[in-house]
DNA sequence: AATGAATGAGAGTTCATTCAT
DNA sequence: GATGAATGAACTCTCATTCAT
């Protein structure tokens, strides 16, 4: 009784190093560079084993991927939890944010979910969910009249690239004599974000809304 | 002597093919399928002779990619030679905009240059020149006072980071349901420059600056 | 007792299923994909399981064969059972006829028992039951002098070779342009055993001895 | 120039090599526990070097397939040659004799043609040469009227089946108690042919016709 | 300068089999 | 009696690279 439940856990448990282990791999050697029986030397099993519990490299991999999107995907909705009341531009700034820290707390993951080249046919990236949210709350803000005349769709779509920008160069290149990173980072979303806002009402002032008392 | 330089000649142009060629077997095969043998096969000369061009695959692939870098050069400075006089933030918008096209148009260039996985240990990046253009240009805008008090550093890494956003994404999603490419770019080139300009001198309408009419 | 007998029941039971999914794995996917990993799939059991019914591949296969082997020769000697009184020409006629016959309704027995390349060492063929059938038939109808003087064991052997021959080939090459498969089948045991025959004593025609009437 | 030359002929010894060995594993081993690991480690070569003559095992198969069909195809034909004026019955018979005897001299080769269970898919067997070789001897038997009225398709296929069957078994079953083989298979070739054969012009007793002086 | 033969390493994957549970 | 995890060896095939010619 015991024992199956312990062999379940074990089992469990061995995925998720697969998983863990695999994802290493693939980040500091590039998809072609994987190879299960690297993978299989670094769990130390042998490797027909990683068989047991993946199908292939393919479906590895795209376990992972999966895995990732998911992740920035519950980072970004666990956000909006707290938006009750709260400006959506605020909200929205606050997204973006988390989106960029996301990257670079989890590079690997994203890596997966957004930088590495995946093998040809690969199935289309069903998961562009976190964009989504985005969008989300851009409607919000377009409907709360936050924002200047504005299309949701380009404005999203916008707002996306202007953090992928930051987000994937910083990982990508972190010998690059980069200013103080949460300054560009700023600089990349106040300047996305500036131009659409419409004007405060009276009383407020812009140096208030854009600070980043919000942040840890 | 003759005999040499047409000997010479020679070389020079195989040299030439073989990148020529490796280029595009990366584009149509994909990343993982390119091999010494294949790029040998295609141009019909023996596995052996590439070596005597380039002494590994390595080698191969980082002059492919200094290759595009440079060409990303080549597309910004030449920019530059007409600039004679004009306002330096026509200039960045013009350069901004020519960076995304030159992506666009060379997705494989733009690859090699900022989006492969560089085999780990490769030698550091030499060129980041084509950022070098692009700061160059914020510099004059600011010494110009066109640009309200800002930092030229993070300046010119948010914009790059803008840009460079928009070009991968477009590049390696291509299935993405994005609204018309030239609106996106547009937005957000704009956006990232918008929140810095300073206001136009008397008699100049924004809206006049914003055009897009040195665009073909 | 009864449970000890359940279980024996059961035992006899996976027994079974287990070669005749083998045999169904054999024909259907060919000899190669045959796999105890496949096997085990099939019946819905652990490949251990298999171990505790044959010890390894090999000897399921040899009992396969043998099987293969005992059907045979009880499709044969079933056939004797009606013979009381009857011309023993006309025994053997049907019993060469059954013998095609069981290897076109059995191509998997027929292969097993004598087409498949037995794995080298394999322990040698114990049962050539089948041929000692067609023998006794034969013996009987030199005793009862309806063959020409003919040598018993060549003339057994001759007859298996045709039937053999003609059993082999309609199984191993079905898409070749075969006339009716009957005409041939016809044509190879009427001339094996034509030349044998003793004239008929009077008052008995060729034609009617050769006909088909003993088939259904 | 003689260095190339030299090569080239090393280059097609190697090839004959790889098929000699080739063949005797496949014989040996059956199509599945062929290997090219072993095939190269029997010629004492890597894995590699058998694929700069073959492209795959299915390859390596075929040919050995074609040339043991050509090789049975030369012998039948070469046969033809002294026919001149013979009597087109005589000639059938040597013609299976000769077949048989290919199949007894060249084991594998027969194998090959007629025994190996080629692997599923494989290509339909163009080649039934051989098979046309013995029909174009039975047509000029009819059309010279030494056959009784004989539809040449179904004589042909049976008289392919009577040789097939002898052959085969000679093969498979070297250890089977037989007769003396040539008596077997006389007899399987006489009683095949001689409820065929239209009764003698006067002045010929069957027993000369019938007798084995043609052989070597 | 160019080649073709050769190799050793390694890829992904499957297999027969074992054994603790 | 039955299982699921595990393995080690084998498979076909491709690769980057070398080197005598």
């Amino acid at each position: 009784m015991s024992a199956i439940s312990r062999r379940h856990r074990h089992k469990k448990e061995l995925r998720r190093e697969i998983l863990d282990v695999a994802r290493k791999i693939f980040v500091s050697a590039g998809y072609e560079n994987f190879s299960m029986r690297r993978l299989a030397e670094e769990i130390e099993y042998s490797p027909g084993s990683v068989y047991l519990h993946f199908e292939s490299k393919e479906e590895l991999f795209h376990c992972l991927v999966e895995e990732s999107f998911a992740r920035l995907l519950s980072t970004l909705t666990s956000l909006g939890e707290e938006r009750e009341r709260s400006d959506p531009t605020d909200e929205l700034k606050r997204a973006l944010w988390a989106y960029v820290e996301f990257g670079l707390r989890n590079p690997n993951d994203y890596r997966f979910a957004f930088m590495i080249q995946p093998p040809l046919e690969s199935r289309p990236c069903k998961s562009h969910a976190a964009f989504e949210v985005l969008r989300n709350i851009v409607r919000r803000c377009v409907e709360a009249q936050r924002f200047l005349a504005a299309d949701v769709e380009t404005t999203s779509q916008a707002l996306w690239a202007a953090v992928h920008g930051i987000t994937s160069l910083l990982i990508q290149r972190p010998a690059f004599p980069w200013v103080a990173k949460e300054k560009v980072i700023a600089q990349v979303i106040d300047s996305a974000m500036g131009s659409l806002l419409a004007p405060m009402p009276a009383g407020m002032e812009a140096g208030e809304r854009h600070d980043n008392r919000y942040r840890r």
